[in-house]
DNA sequence: TTTCGTTAGTTATAGCTTCTAACTGAAGCG
DNA sequence: CGCTTCAGTTAGAAGCTATAACTAACGAAA
C-alpha cells in the first residue's frame, strides 16, 4: 500500500474526499484513505494521457496491490470516472464561490471598479482552472464519455456555479434600458429560465451568464485541445477581447 | 467481404474515398474499396458510441474477416482514426464551400439580404453538419484524441474553412469607421494574423471569422455534450441569438 | 482470551482489445 | 504457364475490465 508515499499529498487541488477524514471506524478510515489514493493516482494518469487512458490495473500495480483489489473501492471503471467527473466539477464550483467570496471583499475595500470586474475575476478563475489542467476541464466540459449519466448532486453543483456566474452579472451596468430584457432570447427565456433556480435574475441576465458560459467555454475548448497552435496569435489576448465583449453593455 | 453488402452505401456523407473510384490495377480498385468499406463500418460505430468505442475487431467480424486482415488497410487503429478525422474535416471544408457557393448565387440573383446572410447561412450549415453526427464533430473538435497529431494536409482543409468564413466577414457592414481594427487584439491580429494565408481580410475581419468559430463551437459543443439538457431553455434559440449578437456590427 | 463475522487482498479465469508473426491460397502479371 | 505479390488466415503475446473463489487478517463481542 506504499505507506509512506500513501496520501502525501493528499487533497490534491482541493478536490479530495468530501468526507470527513478522521471518521469512524478505522476499517473505514483505512478505505477513504485509499479511495483517495486510487484517486489521486487515477488523476496523474489523466494529467499524463486523458481519460480514455485511464487504467485500473495500471493504478492498482503503482500502488502495489493487483488488478481485482481496486474493485472493492470502486465498483467498475465508469463509477471511478464519475466520481472524478463529480469531484472535478465541485473543484470549479468551490474555485467560483472563493473568487467570488473575493470579489466582494475588493468591491467592499473601494479598490475594485463596480463595472464588470466580478465577472472579469470569475472569467479569468475560470481560465486559470481549465488551464491548470486541461484533461481535468475535457473530464467535465469535452466529450462526453460514452457510458456516463450525470448523478442527480451535479445538477446542484451546476446550480452553484450558475449562481455565482449570475451574481457577479447582476453587478454589470444593465443595458440601455430600452431594450432590456426584449430581444428574441431574452422574452423566450423568461419563460424558460427555471434553470436558475431561486436566483432572481433577470431574463437579461440569465442571457448574459449563459453567453459568458458558452462563449469562454469556445475559446478555452479550443485552445486547451491546440486548435490555436500553429495560427500565430496569442490565445490570452483573444480570450482578453472575447471578455471584453462579453463586459460590453450592448 | 460480404459481397453483397460491400459499399452499397458508399460514399456516406460525401466523405468517402478521394481518389478516383475505377483507377488503377484491378487490384489495387479493389484495395481502395475495402478501405472504404472500412471506413464506413467505422463512422457507424463511432456513430454509435464514440471514437472511443472504434474497435478494429469488431468491424473486421461484422465484415465477415478476421481481425489482422484489417492491418493490411491501416497499420494501426490509430492510423485509422487520423484519417477518418481528415475526412470528417474535409467533408466539413466541403460543406462550408458548398454553401459559400449557394449564398453566392443569391446575392447575385438579389433575393439574399446583404447584411450577413452568407454569415448567418454558414452558421445554419455548421449547425446542421454537426446535429447530423454529434460524434463526427467531437471526433473534429472535441476531446483531442491521446497520440494524435494532425497531419500536414488538414491545416490545408482548415484555410479553406477560413477562408469561406472570412469570405463572408467581408460581406458584412462594417463595424463603426471610428473604432475599425482599432480594439486591442484587432492590433494584435495586425501583426499576428499570417494565418489567413493570402487573403485580403482586414483585422476586425478576421477577429469576427475566429469570434464566429469559438462562440459558435461554444454553444454547438455545449449543446450536443447535453449540458444543456435540463435547463429547459431552447438550444437553437439560442443559438440563434448568439448568431444575432454576432452579426450586430458593434 | 477466544471465537466468529466482515472484509481486504490474493490468484485464476473469461472475454475483450490491439497488434505481430508465420503460413496458405489465390489472383494478377510477364 | 510459371512466378510473384498480396489478401486473409490462425496462433499468440501483452494489455485491459470484470467475476469467482479462496485466504488471511482485523475488529468486536462473548
Amino acid at each position: 500500500m506504499s505507506e509512506t508515499g500513501g496520501t502525501g499529498t493528499a487533497g490534491r487541488k482541493g478536490a479530495g474526499t468530501r468526507t470527513a477524514p478522521g471518521a469512524g471506524s478505522p476499517r473505514e478510515r483505512y478505505r477513504t484513505q485509499v479511495r483517495a489514493e486510487i484517486k489521486e493516482r487515477a488523476w496523474e494518469q489523466i494529467a499524463d494521457a486523458g481519460a480514455s487512458a485511464l487504467s485500473l490495473n495500471a493504478i492498482a500495480k503503482r500502488m502495489g496491490m493487483s488488478g481485482p483489489a481496486l474493485y472493492r473501492y470502486f465498483g467498475s471503471r465508469d463509477e471511478l470516472i464519475t466520481e472524478l467527473i463529480r469531484d472535478a466539477y465541485r473543484d470549479l464550483a468551490d474555485t467560483f464561490r472563493a473568487d467570488a467570496d473575493n470579489g466582494r471583499g475588493d468591491a467592499e475595500d473601494g479598490t475594485g471598479t463596480a463595472s464588470g470586474a466580478d465577472l472579469a475575476s470569475l472569467a479569468h478563475a475560470m481560465r486559470r482552472w481549465a488551464r491548470a489542467d486541461p484533461h481535468r476541464y475535457f473530464l467535465v466540459f469535452g466529450t462526453p464519455v460514452p457510458g456516463y449519466h450525470a448523478p442527480d448532486d451535479v445538477t446542484g453543483i451546476a446550480s452553484e456555479i450558475m449562481a455565482a456566474l449570475l451574481d457577479a452579472c447582476a453587478k454589470l451596468p444593465a443595458r440601455t434600458s430600452a431594450e432590456v430584457d426584449d430581444q428574441p432570447f431574452d422574452r423566450h427565456i423568461k419563460a424558460h429560465g427555471q434553470w436558475a433556480g431561486e436566483h432572481p435574475a433577470t431574463p437579461a441576465q440569465l442571457h448574459r451568464a449563459l453567453s459568458f458560459w458558452t462563449r469562454l467555454h469556445g475559446v478555452l475548448s479550443l485552445e486547451l485541445a491546440g486548435h490555436f497552435t500553429g495560427m500565430g496569435f496569442d490565445a490570452e489576448a483573444f480570450f482578453e477581447a472575447e471578455l471584453e465583449g462579453l463586459l460590453a453593455p450592448a
